[in-house]
DNA sequence: CAAAAATAATAGTAATACTATCATATTTGC
DNA sequence: GCAAATATGATAGTATTACTATTATTTTTG
């Protein structure tokens, strides 16, 4: 779906009728039943990521759930196996509408290095209105993927969970921006590196400014945005103006 | 004590000797018991080091614990109220220990550059050894910094325990390699930023090379202080060589 | 409208994360 | 050397979590 994308010539403002018309997938052993397909499936990612972002992760069961969705916790357990697997398809839904809305936003853009600041732009601006989809909140998911992503990858479980492609859709966008970055600086050596270190640094940098401002230069006036074009820029030695 | 060393110089192969004699003070709200004041409690953490190193902290509880030293839950409940503040404990103890490091081998660099460069190395390097304190396995607890530092303060309480003080040593860490970045570059505007990003993207590259390769440009001839090197010096606009 | 599928309700289990109490060692201060 | 204090160990108990299993009740659909 997203490679078509790739040629088409879409103004902005199209992309979120465009995308309330298509689904984004996530790995299907990330769920039981496909959540998708039914009241209470939507019910259920809806009502979760309020929840996970009210109580936090650690807090958050399946029993308050169904308290909360009125309905009961075993239901819930035919949906997903467990809140671990919950979390994975909560991020990869998220990454999964960030790389379509990365590759949206850069796809027409020919001039490699205005493509590479429209991707800086997009992976680190602040989510705020939860207005694609009618039962995600894309602000509440995107302020779990910053206070909870890490958890779902910093596990024994990890290689096992990698092996069977739960982290597929993070690694693609990763090398999408790894891509653009070599795209826009052939030479550089440390492209995959750079790529990873933006991507996750940019949750950081916004867990930061919510918690710990001391160890961000980034409040209301300067962006996690604006630190990272510098970052990027500076070292793959480009100018910042197009 | 730290401050005493700005003052000395010492060859870099008496900080073992010197360190056995010192000890890394971490926030006393942290335990209830020093652990560090009995045998029980050094075994404690010794062995709560290589525990968690072994299965994770999920499934690390104090009743394994109990087991593995040959002592009963109760006892440790009597040092740490929770496993929580275990690793509050301990990551603050690492943290203490780098610190330590960075400032006994940057004190008597003169030249800014090179004391940044000197900064990014210990940052960045591996541990190899747990040579230091008889008690405690550095490598394990670097191990563990990787794998679970960022769950030491992704938690709904992080402000309540930031305000307590739980955090400080990593803030004056972070503190003192943003001054170095300063004192190599005063104009450099994200100075903070740059700072968190490479204390914590050093942790973030180490996983990365351990369970997802194609996301990092590191390897076995790339080592993540050369990629950070790089960075630093090409966003403060310096040149690498002295 | 009957059969199938989805959901709800209830019960039960093993483990976790503790707290409380009491018993027994060990240390220490006189 | 002994009593008092302190540290540790053993046991029991609680609420919650993270499930699984079974059965009952709705809802959907051919």
């Amino acid at each position: 779906m997203i490679v078509l994308l790739l040629f088409l010539r879409l103004k902005y403002s199209e992309m979120q009728n465009l995308l309330k018309n298509l689904k984004v997938v996530v790995h299907d052993k990330l769920y039981l039943k496909d959540p998708e397909t039914s009241d209470l499936g939507k019910r259920i990612v809806g009502e979760s990521i309020t929840l996970i972002d009210d109580m936090g992760f650690e807090c958050f069961t399946f029993k308050k759930l169904g308290d909360r969705i009125g309905s009961n916790e075993s239901s819930i357990y035919r949906y997903f196996e467990n809140k671990h697997k919950l979390l994975l398809y909560l991020t990869s839904w998220y990454w999964g509408w960030m790389e379509y809305r990365l590759v949206f936003a850069t796809n027409n853009i020919s001039d490699s290095k205005e493509k590479l600041k429209k991707a800086i732009d997009i992976l680190s601006e602040e989510v705020k209105e939860d207005s694609t989809y009618s039962h995600i909140d894309e602000k509440a998911l995107n302020a779990i993927v910053i206070n909870e992503y890490s958890k779902s990858y910093l596990t024994k479980e990890v290689d096992k969970e990698n092996k069977e492609g739960f982290f597929a859709i993070y690694k693609r966008l990763v090398g999408r921006v790894k891509d653009m970055i070599l795209e826009a600086q052939p030479d550089y050596g440390f492209a995959a590196s750079l790529a990873s270190t933006t991507v996750e640094g940019v949750l950081h940098q916004h867990f930061l400014m919510q918690h710990f401002s001391s160890l961000t230069s980034c409040s209301k006036t300067v962006a996690p945005k604006d630190f990272f074009t510098d970052l990027l820029f500076s070292s793959l030695n480009l100018e910042t103006h197009a």
